[in-house]
DNA sequence: ACTATCACG
DNA sequence: ACGTACGTGATAGTC
C-alpha cells in the first residue's frame, strides 16, 4: 500500500479552532482553546489516516511577497487577537516536543510550502491529505492529493474532502481553473481584490463558459450583462494581479524533505509535560498506552445465567467496577481494560436478579472498605485501596436501582466529578467525558439509534446496542482513575466525598417525596387572574385606541414610543426596551403604563405559576421537581420542571400562590432560612473587624452599615438611609460597581461612587478582601470557596474590557455565593442524617438556596426545630454566628 | 433557536 | 468611548 502524508495548514487550523472551541485557559491564565482544538483535529486525522508522514506549515510573521503586492494596493490583514497570538509559539513548542516537522520559510507562505510538499510527495507515489480551513488549497487537489476542510458544526467537527473530481463536481471547474475562479470573485479574507461586481455566481458561470480568464477576455464582447462587461474591461489588470495573488507556488525552493516529516515518537516525555501544563488532562491518556489506545475493549453480551454468576464472582475480585443501566433493557458492566459486558434483563435474568447481584457486589465492597477504614484510622492512603462501584449520574440510576440507596461511600459518580472539576460546562454527557478525559470518541446514541427507545434499539440492532453500552461502561471505568487523580491534585476530593456525593442522596429523597399542590385552588387563582387580566387588557386597548398583542415587547414598544410618542425610547439591539425599570419611570406620568405593568405582573403569575404548575401535579397530588446538582458555576443547586425556587414572594398578590403548597394530613410546614448568610460569610472571609463586631453585637446590620457610612447615630438612621445601605451590602456581594448601584437606587453614578467609597472606608478589611479575591483569581485563573470548590474565570484575561470587568465581579461574588451554597449543602446532609437517626417520619421537601422547607408531623415539631437549629447553625464555624429563622404554618405562605 | 422579560435567592 | 450589578429557569414572541 502506498505511504501516506498528512499536511496541516497551521495558522488556518489554529484560527478555525480558536473561533470554534469555547474559551479555555490554564492555571497561569494562558489561553489554550486554539491549541486544544488543533490537537483534537490532528489526533482525529492521525487516527483516521494512520499516516507515515506528518508536517505542519506556518506563515512567517513578516508579510510575504504576495501579500506585499496587495498590501500596497489596499491595507493589510486584521491582526489576530492577542488570545490567539499567544497560543502560536506554544503550539509550535508542542509540535517540536512531539517531533512533528514544522515548516516555515522566509518569502513563502504556508500555502506555497504545502503545495510544493504535496506535489513532491505525489510524484513519489505518496497519498497526500492536506488539512486546511482555507478553500485556496483546492487548486492543489488531484487524484492523489485530498484537500480536507474541517467545519465546526456546533460541538462536532465535520470534514469536507476534495479530490480533483470533487472540486469539479462542486464548483464545475478543475482545480487549476479554481485559481481563476477565485481571482475573479476575490476573497477579502485572503486579500485578493477580484473583479468588482463579479461574485460567486457570475464568476463560476463565466468560467464554465470560457474556461479561463484569458478566454473571457478573448470573448469579452459576447458577455451580455453590460455592467459586468464594463467592469471586466476596466479591471483587466486587477484580474491578472488577482490571479497572481491566488496562485499557489507548487515548485518553491522549499528546504524541507519528506524524510524529515516521518512520524516518530509522538508521545514523548517532553510533550507529556507540556500537556500537563496546558491542563489537557483528557489527552494525557494517549501517553500511557499509545499503541493500544485506539481500540476500546471488546463488548460481550451475557444471556446465560451461569455465565452471569461467574462474571459477578469475577467482578467481586476487582477493586473497581463500572456499571451503567440501559433503560429497562439491562445493565452494562466493566471491571477492567480487557472486557466490557452487557447483561440484558430477560428470561430468568430479571431486573430484580441483576439488581440483587449488583447489591451483592456493593455489600462485599462495603465490608472491605469498612475493614480498611478501621485499619487505617482515618489516614489518607485509604482512598487508594477503597473499592468502588463507578457509574454515571447516580441520582438518575437510583431511580431504577433502589437497592443502591443503602450504600453511599461505595459509589463514585464520574459525571459529578466532571462537574466539580469544571463547573462552567453547559452539559456533561458521557461522550464529552470520554473525549475530554479519555481521548475516546464515542458515537452518540442519537447517531446510532436515532429516536428509538432502548427496547426498540436492543431489539433491532442488538450488536450495536451492546457495543454502545459496553463502551459506556468501559469509559466510566477508565475515566474513574483520571477523575479521582484530578480531584486529588485539585484538592477537591473532600468536597466531593463529604459534600457533593452525600448530597446526591438527599436530593434524590427530596425529589421522590415531592410537595402537595392543591390543583383546585390553583384553578380558582387562575380564574381570578383571568378576570383581572381581561379588564386591564380592555382598559389598555381603549386608552391606546388600538388592539395589539400586549405580550409582544416589539409591538408594545412601537405603541408606546412611536404611536404615543412617550419619551425615552431605544435601548436594545432589536428595538425599544419595555422592561419594567424603563416603564416604571414612565408610570407616574402615564397611567396606561402602570396598567401595562400590572398586566405584565398578572400575566406572568397566570402563565408561569397558576397555569404552569398544574401541569406538573402528578397522580399523587404532588409536584416532584428536579434538583439539579451539576448546573451552576458557583455550586448552588437549581430546580427545574418546574422551578420551585422562584415561587413569588416579594409582592403580596404573587405570594398568595404559596397558599396552594400544603403539607399532608397530620403535618405542618416548617420553613427555616439563614439570615444574611452571604454577608456573614463576607465578614468571616474578609476578617473585617468592624463588620464582625457589628454582627457580634447582633445589631440590625443594614442599619448599622447606614449609621457608619452616613455618619449618623444608630437610632437616627432614616428608612431611606437603611434602604440605601442595604443596597450597598447587596452590591458588595455581587461584585460592586458604581453603575450597578446607581441603577438599583436610581441615583447618579457619582453618588453611588460616594457611597461605595464611604463603605470601603468604614470596612477596610472588605476592600482588602475584594481586591485580593480579584488579584488571586487573576493569578490562578480561578476562585475558590472555603471548601475548595473552584470556579474558573477565563474572562479575567480577556482582551475585551467588558469581559474583564465581568471577570472581576465574578471573582468577588463566586467565593461568597459558593461558600453559602457549600454551607447549605452541609446543613442539608446533617439535617437529613439527624432525621434518619431519630427515625423521624418528617421529610425535607424543598431547598431555596438559603431556605429549607420541611413537612413535619405534629408530634415531631419540637425535635425537628431542634435538629434544624443545631445543624443549620452548626454547619460551619465562622467568625460570626450563623443565624436562622424558623417558622411553621399550614401552608408555605404561612410558614415563611 | 434566539431574545426579552420577569420570578426567586 | 464603551455599557455592566451575582446566580438561576419558564414563558411568549419572533426569526
Amino acid at each position: 500500500m502506498a505511504e501516506k502524508l498528512v499536511l496541516i495548514d497551521g495558522h488556518s487550523i489554529l484560527n478555525r479552532a480558536f473561533y470554534g472551541v469555547p474559551d479555555l485557559t490554564n492555571a497561569k491564565g494562558l489561553h489554550t482553546n486554539a491549541i486544544y482544538g488543533f490537537l483534537n483535529m490532528m489526533f482525529k486525522f492521525l487516527e483516521e489516516e494512520k499516516p507515515d508522514y506528518l508536517a505542519v506549515a506556518f506563515d512567517l510573521k513578516a508579510p510575504t511577497f504576495r501579500h506585499k503586492m496587495y498590501a500596497a494596493y489596499k491595507g493589510t490583514r486584521k491582526p489576530m487577537p492577542k488570545e490567539l497570538h499567544e497560543q502560536v509559539p506554544v503550539m509550535k513548542e508542542i509540535l517540536k516536543a512531539m517531533d512533528i516537522l514544522t515548516m516555515e520559510q522566509e518569502g513563502y507562505e504556508a500555502d506555497d510550502i504545502l503545495g510544493t510538499m504535496a506535489k513532491r510527495a505525489e510524484k513519489n507515489g505518496i497519498e497526500v491529505s492536506l488539512v486546511s480551513g482555507d478553500r485556496d488549497l483546492l487548486q492543489i487537489a488531484s487524484d492523489h492529493i485530498k484537500i480536507r476542510i474541517p467545519k465546526t458544526k456546533g460541538a462536532k467537527t465535520e470534514v469536507e474532502d476534495y479530490y480533483a473530481k470533487d472540486v469539479q463536481e462542486k464548483y464545475h471547474v478543475s482545480p487549476l481553473q479554481f485559481i481563476e475562479l477565485k481571482a475573479l470573485m476575490g476573497d477579502t479574507a485572503d486579500n485578493i481584490p477580484g473583479v468588482p461586481k463579479v461574485g460567486e455566481k457570475t464568476a463560476s458561470s463565466l468560467m464554465e463558459t470560457y474556461g479561463s480568464i484569458e478566454g473571457i477576455y478573448a470573448h469579452l464582447d459576447e458577455i451580455s450583462k453590460k455592467s459586468i462587461r464594463e467592469s471586466l474591461a476596466q479591471s483587466r489588470e486587477l484580474a491578472t494581479l488577482s490571479k497572481t495573488l491566488a496562485t499557489i507556488d507548487t515548485d518553491a525552493p522549499v528546504s524541507y524533505t519528506l524524510e524529515q516529516a516521518r512520524i516518530g515518537q509522538l508521545y514523548t516525555p517532553a510533550a507529556y509535560t507540556l500537556f500537563q501544563e496546558l491542563e489537557f488532562r483528557n489527552m494525557l491518556g494517549r501517553f500511557e498506552h499509545a499503541e493500544e489506545k485506539n481500540a476500546l475493549p471488546e463488548c460481550r453480551i451475557i444471556t446465560d445465567m451461569q455465565e452471569a454468576e461467574s462474571l459477578f464472582a469475577e467482578l467481586a475480585q476487582k477493586q473497581t467496577v463500572a456499571f451503567y443501566q440501559a433503560g429497562e433493557v439491562g445493565i452494562a458492566l466493566c471491571g477492567g481494560d480487557e472486557n466490557a459486558y452487557f447483561l440484558p434483563a430477560q428470561g430468568f435474568m430479571t431486573i430484580a436478579y441483576l439488581e440483587g447481584k449488583l447489591d451483592g457486589l456493593r455489600e462485599s465492597f462495603q465490608r472491605d472498605n469498612d475493614a480498611w477504614e478501621k485499619d487505617a484510622n482515618g489516614q489518607d492512603h485509604v482512598r487508594s485501596v477503597r473499592r468502588q462501584l463507578v457509574t454515571f449520574d447516580v441520582k438518575k440510576q437510583l431511580g431504577a436501582f433502589q437497592c443502591l440507596l443503602s450504600g453511599i461511600r461505595e459509589f463514585f459518580d464520574v459525571k459529578l466529578a466532571a462537574y466539580l472539576l469544571n463547573p462552567l460546562r453547559s452539559e456533561y454527557q458521557i461522550e464529552d467525558i470520554a473525549s475530554e478525559y479519555e481521548g475516546f470518541v464515542l458515537p452518540e446514541y442519537k447517531q446510532l439509534f436515532g429516536k428509538l427507545t432502548c427496547q426498540e434499539a436492543f431489539a433491532q440492532k442488538e450488536e450495536a446496542f451492546v457495543t454502545y453500552f459496553g463502551n459506556i461502561a468501559s469509559v466510566i471505568y477508565n475515566s474513574f482513575q483520571v477523575l479521582t487523580d484530578a480531584l486529588q491534585t485539585e484538592r477537591m476530593m473532600t468536597l466531593y466525598e463529604t459534600i457533593e456525593m452525600p448530597l446526591t442522596y438527599v436530593l434524590y429523597h427530596m425529589e421522590k417525596e415531592g410537595v402537595i399542590v392543591r390543583a383546585d385552588e390553583l384553578k380558582a387563582y387562575s380564574d381570578l387572574l383571568a378576570e383581572k387580566i381581561e379588564k386591564l387588557q380592555q382598559q389598555i386597548y381603549e386608552t391606546v385606541g388600538e388592539q395589539f398583542n400586549l405580550n409582544s415587547p416589539k409591538q408594545l414598544g412601537v405603541i408606546l414610543f412611536e404611536k404615543l410618542q412617550l419619551p425615552g425610547g431605544k435601548k436594545t439591539k432589536t428595538g425599544y426596551s419595555t422592561a419594567a425599570d424603563v416603564l416604571e419611570k414612565l408610570a407616574p406620568t402615564y397611567p396606561v403604563v402602570s396598567d401595562i405593568l400590572e398586566y405584565r405582573a398578572l400575566a406572568k403569575l397566570k402563565s408561569t405559576y397558576a397555569d404552569g404548575l398544574v401541569e406538573y401535579i402528578r397522580e399523587d397530588g404532588r409536584i416532584h421537581t428536579n434538583f439539579n446538582q451539576m448546573i451552576t458555576a458557583t455550586g448552588r443547586i437549581s430546580s427545574t420542571e418546574p422551578n420551585l425556587q422562584n415561587i413569588p414572594m416579594r409582592m403580596e398578590l404573587g405570594r398568595m400562590i404559596r397558599k396552594v403548597f400544603v403539607p399532608k394530613e397530620g403535618c405542618v410546614f416548617m420553613d427555616a432560612d439563614y439570615s444574611q448568610i452571604e454577608l456573614r460569610i463576607l465578614a468571616h472571609m474578609s476578617g473585617d473587624q468592624e463588620l464582625i463586631a457589628a454582627y457580634r453585637s447582633s445589631q440590625d446590620i443594614h442599619r448599622s452599615t447606614a449609621s457608619k457610612v452616613f455618619h449618623v447615630p444608630f437610632e437616627e438612621v432614616t428608612d431611606l438611609q437603611r434602604r440605601n445601605a442595604k443596597a450597598v451590602n447587596f452590591g458588595i456581594v455581587y461584585g460592586i460597581s458604581s453603575f450597578g448601584l446607581s441603577q438599583d437606587l436610581s441615583i447618579s453614578r457619582k453618588e453611588a461612587e460616594g457611597y461605595i467609597n464611604q463603605y470601603f472606608e468604614t470596612y477596610p478589611g472588605i476592600k482588602h478582601f475584594l481586591d485580593e479575591a480579584v488579584a488571586g483569581a487573576r493569578q490562578s485563573g480561578e476562585s475558590r470557596t472555603l471548601y475548595d470548590r473552584k470556579r474558573p474565570i477565563p474572562e479575567l484575561h480577556s482582551s475585551n474590557f467588558m469581559q474583564r470587568q465581568f471577570g472581576e465581579r465574578v471573582a468577588m461574588n463566586a467565593p461568597i455565593q459558593g461558600t453559602a451554597a457549600d454551607i447549605m449543602k452541609i446543613a442539608m446532609i446533617r439535617v437529613f442524617d439527624a432525621m434518619q437517626k431519630a427515625k423521624l417520619k418528617s421529610r425535607i421537601l424543598l431547598q431555596v438556596h438559603d431556605e429549607l422547607l420541611i413537612e413535619v408531623y405534629e408530634d415531631e415539631i419540637d425535635v425537628m426545630k431542634q435538629i434544624l437549629t443545631e445543624h443549620m447553625k452548626g454547619a460551619a464555624q465562622l467568625a460570626v454566628e450563623l443565624e436562622i429563622d424558623v417558622h411553621t404554618g399550614s401552608n408555605w405562605y404561612e410558614a415563611k
